[in-house]
DNA sequence: CTGGGTGCAGTTTTT
DNA sequence: CTGCACCCAG
């Protein structure tokens, strides 16, 4: 039935057609006990662990329902299930014996995936009929209900004094209801991610007082809104482990009908935070403590959403601690990846930094890069220099363009140019899409594409306020003007169309004329969302249909639609005093509550397929975006900026006393701004195959080592090879 | 190449 | 308010 780990490895490098090294082998074969794999860029640690999860299953004779997979994302879980699946076919297809063996019981996703499913299937009581909220609905909540009551209790001096960095530096009587719902929101979610004891905040007063008495008042909103957010449920889940259900979970039932937990193998380790490494080390709370984590402790991005790499780096500390075993360790350091002066030039960047060598930085003991592959021909590391980014910028795509027409990339999705900001402005991307423009460049960039700005969603909403605003006489002088200039756009923009859409128009005329017939406190029907749902099935919104883009962007709309309905309340009524006119208070919430999100957050678009960038395009992306891409040739932007700590790096400062569980590495603000930054810049240089680009302006080049992480720690001397001119 | 002054714009993102 | 791009003077 099952087939010895020498056949598995055959077996997969057939598959792959060419030899996995030696390390990876040791990764995939390593028995019983906690593996900790330190996996660098372009090393094959999804490879690794594709193998590896594979090996308990067809080497080692696990049942696939007693072992658990889980990534960062829904699209590394997606590619993860597929190369799975993939590797099992042709696995069985060389080895008969596996036919019996279905592995599609195996638990793989997300961590917040997989604990939906698994409170659901147990119909844990805590978390029966809880709708999840996304971030979004979350923020609505604590706009609509949370500020009122946390004002009442007089918490905000308090608060504001402590947390002050969480509203960059707007004096406390200039803040907006919606500066404290975004600055509460990440309060909340800190204090759950990180475990902290609400106990502990309660006795220490003043400010810790008052976070624990504002974040009681958001449970009590979600519980009366019968929801949870995302950090809520990891709460739920770590709750669920220790309680009667849990450990049948963890331990099965015993006839067979429920497996236990044996085996959990989790990517991307560097970015778990510690809620998700107390569920991790409580899911392998038995000997022999099968867990194997993966991941690469220096391209960690997470940590304004939680994530710390201290979790990773004290992974073997944790696991002496908590079951007085260390795991073993394998460093995969073989690069499949990029030309071997790329290599050395990351393997310098890294360590060339002093903050870098402090201990508990980096894994212990981890090795450099290992160029798998030799150098070429070309310099594979330089620079464009110019003294005005704009010149940068078409030096960058007058470079793009030679590469095509020399025939040295057949597409321009082989490259990439790397920003931390991909946004359209001066600042970001802005230079070089015009570069790219005059240069006949088609230019893939999702994070360009401004969601509120968009045909569609201006009609949707235009039409929507000239039905329940026809005069626009709620939009008073109270409001921002930044929301006003977005509402008066919307109208403006249905307006125009109005003529063109007589169908549209009309249903807009009729709604709006219904309304003003009625007298005081009468029902409007239909419901609020369902006018929405109106407005779109008229022309021009059908003949939208079909094109992806608009379908998702709308249908966004309407969730977070909906989500607003369910809070500020539906149907809609007249207003108590004024016949013919909306409740006032319910268009104060739309424009203030609704609208004020939309333009001060923002809705991104979803990438929605799987290709990184369609063909024909040259992508422009966030360094974040191109984690785990890799590309032939790539241009890195926006360098020399100065290191600064953000809201994450405080606010994981300032709770850490009061943590359930201290965390056993800890560094300075000071020192881990750097540490981030230097991680991000390597991630972006690692990215690339043949040759790494670097654009920077003299005055970005005349920051020296020790004002910015861009350039290397010793001043930066050693970027010193300009580009070639083809 | 560097010091210093002016004017303007204003992160990253996943569940 | 801060920090970056850009400009000018030496």
């Amino acid at each position: 039935m099952t087939i010895t780990n020498d056949e598995l490895i055959a077996g997969i490098e057939a598959k792959n057609s060419f030899p996995l090294d030696q390390s990876q082998k040791d990764a995939i074969a390593f028995g019983a006990g906690p593996l900790l794999i330190a996996a660098g860029p372009g090393t094959g640690k999804t490879e690794v662990l594709v193998a590896r999860c594979l090996k308990f299953i067809c080497c080692d004779g696990v049942e696939p329902g007693s072992i658990m997979l889980t990534t960062f994302t829904e699209k590394a879980a997606q590619s993860l299930q597929d190369r799975l699946a993939e590797a099992f076919l042709a696995l069985s297809g060389m080895y008969p014996q596996l036919a019996a063996i279905d592995p599609s019981a195996l638990r793989i996703g997300t961590l917040h995936g997989l604990c939906n499913d698994i409170l659901q299937e147990y119909r844990y009581t805590a978390y029966q009929n809880l709708r999840l909220l996304d971030e979004a609905e979350s923020s609505l909540i604590i706009h609509k209900a949370v500020h009122k009551k946390v004002d009442d209790l007089g918490l905000f001096p308090a608060l504001y004094a402590q947390f002050d960095y969480l509203f960059g530096n707007k004096p406390q009587n200039k803040l907006s209801k919606w500066d404290w719902a975004f600055a509460l929101q990440q309060m909340f979610g800190r204090v759950v991610e990180d475990m902290v004891d609400r106990n502990a905040l309660q006795q220490a007063g003043g400010a810790w007082l008052a976070l624990s008495q504002a974040s009681d008042e958001y449970d009590q909103a979600l519980t009366t809104a019968h929801a949870s957010d995302f950090a809520k449920l990891l709460e739920h889940f770590r709750t669920f482990l220790d309680t009667g259900q849990g450990t049948v979970f963890l331990d099965g039932d015993g006839s067979g009908v429920r497996l236990p937990l044996t085996h959990v193998l989790v990517d991307e380790y560097q970015d778990t935070n510690p809620i998700q490494e107390s569920i991790y080390l409580r899911l392998c709370q038995s000997a022999p403590h099968n867990i194997t984590v993966v991941g690469d402790d220096d391209q960690a991005l997470y940590r304004f959403r939680g994530g710390t790499v201290e979790c990773m780096v004290g992974f073997p500390p944790a696991c002496q601690s908590h079951w007085g075993v260390a795991p073993h360790v394998v460093y995969l350091t073989d690069n499949h990846r990029s030309n071997s002066d790329i290599v050395d030039w990351c393997n310098d960047y890294i360590t060339s930094f002093p903050q870098m060598n402090q201990p508990d930085v980096r894994i212990a003991g981890k090795p450099p890069l290992n160029a798998a592959h030799g150098s070429g021909q070309h310099p594979a590391v330089s620079l464009i220099r110019e003294t005005k980014i704009d010149a940068c910028a078409n030096r960058v795509a007058q470079l793009a363009a030679d590469l095509k027409t020399h025939g040295i990339i057949e597409d321009y999705s082989q490259c990439v140019l790397l920003l931390r900001s991909a946004k359209n402005s001066p600042r970001n991307a802005g230079h070089y899409l015009t570069a790219f423009e005059n240069q006949n460049i088609p230019v893939y960039n999702p994070r360009s594409k401004d969601y509120l700005q968009k045909a569609e969603i201006a009609q949707c909403m235009g039409a929507f306020i000239r039905i329940v605003d026809p005069q626009l006489s709620n939009i008073n002088a109270n409001l921002s003007p930044s929301i006003k200039k977005l509402v008066l756009g919307w109208v403006d923009e249905y307006d125009t169309i109005a003529a063109a859409h007589p169908d549209l128009a009309q249903y807009v005329t009729r709604g709006a004329q219904e309304i003003a017939s009625k007298g005081v406190d009468q029902r409007i029907t239909p419901a609020t969302p369902t006018i929405l749902y109106r407005i779109l099935s008229h022309e021009p919104f059908v003949g939208y249909q079909g094109s992806p883009d608009t379908d998702l962007r709308l249908s966004k709309l309407t969730r977070l639609f909906e989500s607003f309905c369910s809070q500020y309340g539906r149907p809609l009524y007249t207003d108590d005093t004024n016949a013919g006119c909306v409740r006032v208070p319910w268009l104060g919430g739309f424009y203030y509550g609704f609208c004020g999100y939309l333009e001060k957050k923002g809705i991104d678009d979803d990438d929605e397929d799987e290709v990184v960038c369609p063909a024909g395009f040259f992508p422009v992306m966030t360094i974040h975006q191109s984690k785990g891409l890799e590309f032939d040739f790539v241009f890195v932007a926006t360098l020399g900026q100065t290191v600064s700590s953000s809201n994450a790096h405080h606010l994981e400062e300032d709770l850490r006393p009061f943590r359930v569980s201290p965390p056993g590495v800890v560094h300075s603000i000071d020192d881990s701004q750097w540490h981030d930054d230097i991680r991000q810049h390597y991630v972006a240089y690692s990215r690339a195959k043949h040759a790494l680009i670097l654009s920077v302006t003299t005055g970005q080049l005349r920051k020296k080592g020790h004002e910015t992480a861009s350039f290397g720690g010793q001043g930066g001397t050693w970027v010193k090879q300009n580009v070639p001119r083809l």
